[in-house]
RNA sequence: UCCGCGAUAGCUCAAUGGUGGAGCAUCCGGCUGUUAACCGGAGGGUUGCAAGUUCGAGUCUUGCUCGCGGAGCCA
C-alpha cells in the first residue's frame, strides 16, 4: 500500500493508499463518522461507515480526541464536498499517540491564551500559512542576493560593544574580559566584509534589550543587511527597490494558498513593483504640516506620522536624506548640506511602518572619527572599524530589512509576534 | 519610564449593588453526508490578591500583582 501525504492525493485517485498526521476535528452521525487528518501539508476528511469496518476500528475513534495522532488507510476519491477536495474512504485506523483535551479547540481563543500555548498554536491552519510564508521570503532573500554575486557572511552574536551606541543592549559577562553584548546589527561586520568580498549580506537574529511595548516590536528579530563596496545612497535605493519588488512578487507567484487561508488582499501587494516613489525628509515633513500635523523639523518620524505619509502612496515609499542629528554616527553627510545624512527608510504601506533602514556610510577616516568623539562612542572599541577607512577607503552603502515586519506585512497580520514562531517580547519568554 | 484599558468555569464571554449564567471543550445518550455539524442530559467556580464602604460587593473605593494597547526607541 502507498504511503502518501495529503498534498499529493491528486496522484492517487481510486488507490488504496495510508497516511500518518494528527486528527484536526471530527464529526460523527451514528453509522458515519468524519475525522479531519492534518498532515502537515493539509487537511483531509475521512470517512468511516459503519458497515464498510470492524466494530473495534469504529468505536476507536471515539475515544481518539483532538490531535491524537493515528494511521488511516483507505481509497482516495475526488469530492467536492469534502476541505481540498478529496476524501479517504477509510477502511482502517491505527493509534499512534492518543490525546486528550487539547487545549486550543476550534472555537475562539484570546490572544495571550494562544501564546501561552504557541507550541500547540503552530499547528493551526494560519499559523502554517504563516510559518510557510516566512520560509518562502527567507528563501527569497537568499535567492536573491546569492543571484546578484553576494556572499552571505555571518557577523558574530556576541559583540564588545554597541554598533550604534543609542539603544539599551542585552548584556552577559564573557570569561576575564568583562562584558559582552548581545548584537543589535551586523552591520559594522558586514563593511568589513564588503571591503573583503565586494557585495555581502548578513542574516541573522538581533537583538534589542529596550522596553517596546507595542505590535511593530520584538526583543529578538531576524534582520538580513547587504553591504555594497563602491555604491552611493542611489544605488543603495536602487537595490532596495528592486529587493522588495522580488520578495513581493515571489509571494504573490508562489504562495496564494497560504495568502488566501490568511484571508489577505493582496490588490496593494501587487503594485509592489518598480520604481517605487522617492521623497526627501523635506518633503516628508511637507506632507506631514499638509495633513495638519504639527511636527518640527528635525525630529524623527514617528510611528503615526510614517502611516500618514505611507498612506499618500499605493507602494511602499522611500524618505531620504534625514536631519544627520537622529541618525546613527556612521551614515555619511550630505556633500550638498551638512545638516543632511544621507539615509534612506523605506516605509511599507498599510500602516506597516519603516521595514527597510539603511545609508551611505561615512568613509572619510577624519570626519568618522569626529562622529565618534561627537557621540561619546568608546573609540577603542572602533579601532578596527576605522581600520577600514585607513586602508584603501571607498564609497559604501547598504540596508537592513527587519524580517517580521516583512512577513507581518506581507501576511496582513495585526501584530508581530505571529510572525516568528517563538516571539520574545518584553513580558513574554516562553515557552 | 509615561498614558489608557483589562483580569468571572479548561477556553471565549454575560450577569441594574440583591440566588454567578451561556456557547465551546469534557463525560453520557441519539442521528448513514457532516463542514467551527446538530439534538437531549450531566459534571465543572476562593469572580487575580488584600483591605474598605454597605443589611448585602463579580459590580463601588483604595492598594498590590499580572497582562494588553499606545507613546518614547527602533527593524
Amino acid at each position: 500500500m502507498q504511503k502518501t501525504y495529503i498534498k499529493d492525493l491528486s496522484n492517487h485517485v481510486g488507490e488504496e493508499v495510508s497516511l500518518k498526521g494528527w486528527i484536526f476535528n471530527k464529526r460523527s452521525s451514528g453509522k458515519i463518522k468524519f475525522i479531519i487528518l492534518r498532515d502537515g501539508t493539509g487537511l483531509l476528511q475521512c470517512v468511516y461507515f459503519k458497515g464498510n469496518i470492524s466494530e473495534e476500528v469504529f468505536n476507536l475513534a471515539d475515544r481518539l480526541g483532538q490531535e491524537s495522532s493515528i494511521e488511516v488507510k483507505g481509497k482516495v476519491k475526488g469530492e467536492p464536498r469534502a476541505v481540498g477536495g478529496y476524501e479517504l474512504d477509510a477502511s482502517d485506523l491505527k493509534v499512534i499517540g492518543e490525546a486528550h483535551d487539547y487545549p486550543i479547540t476550534p472555537k475562539e481563543h484570546g490572544v495571550e491564551f494562544l501564546m501561552d500555548n504557541r507550541h500547540l498554536w503552530l499547528r493551526s491552519s494560519k499559523q502554517i500559512a504563516i510559518m510557510r510564508i516566512r520560509h518562502r521570503i527567507v528563501k527569497a532573500i537568499r535567492d536573491f542576493f546569492d543571484d546578484r554575486g553576494f556572499t552571505l557572511m555571518d557577523p558574530p552574536i556576541l559583540t564588545p560593544a554597541a554598533c550604534e551606541g543609542t539603544s539599551t543592549l542585552f548584556e552577559t559577562e564573557y570569561f576575564d574580559l568583562g562584558k559582552a553584548y548581545l548584537t543589535q546589527s551586523g552591520q559594522l561586520y558586514a563593511e568589513a566584509g564588503a571591503m573583503a568580498l565586494g557585495k555581502v549580506y548578513t542574516f541573522g537574529p538581533t537583538f534589542r534589550a529596550e522596553k517596546s511595548k507595542t505590535r511593530r516590536h520584538l526583543t529578538e528579530f531576524w534582520m538580513v543587511e547587504p553591504e555594497v563596496a563602491f555604491a552611493d545612497l542611489n544605488d543603495d535605493m536602487d537595490l532596495a527597490e528592486e529587493f522588495l519588488e522580488c520578495i513581493v512578487q515571489t509571494i504573490l507567484k508562489e504562495k496564494q494558498e497560504e495568502l488566501i487561508a490568511l484571508e489577505r488582499d493582496t490588490t496593494k501587494l501587487a503594485n509592489v513593483k518598480r520604481p517605487l516613489p522617492r521623497i526627501s525628509y523635506d518633503e516628508a515633513v511637507e506632507i506631514l504640516k499638509r495633513n495638519g500635523i504639527d511636527f518640527q523639523w528635525g525630529n524623527d518620524l514617528g510611528g503615526t506620522d510614517e502611516t500618514v505619509i505611507s498612506n499618500q502612496f499605493d507602494k511602499p515609499v522611500m524618505v531620504h536624506r534625514y536631519p544627520a542629528e537622529v541618525k546613527a554616527f556612521y551614515m555619511k553627510r550630505d556633500p550638498n548640506n551638512d545638516k543632511l545624512a544621507l539615509a534612506v527608510d523605506v516605509l511599507a504601506p498599510e500602516g506597516y511602518g519603516e521595514i527597510i533602514g539603511g545609508s551611505q556610510r561615512e568613509d572619510n577616516l577624519e570626519v568618522l572619527q569626529a562622529r565618534i568623539k561627537e557621540q561619546n562612542l568608546p573609540q577603542q572599541a572602533f579601532e578596527w572599524y576605522l581600520d577600514l577607512r585607513r586602508y584603501g577607503s571607498v564609497p559604501h552603502a547598504g540596508f537592513g530589512l527587519g524580517l517580521e515586519r516583512t512577513v507581518g506585512w506581507i501576511c496582513g497580520l495585526e501584530h508581530l509576534r505571529e510572525t516568528i514562531p517563538f516571539a520574545r517580547m518584553i513580558y513574554r519568554n516562553t515557552p
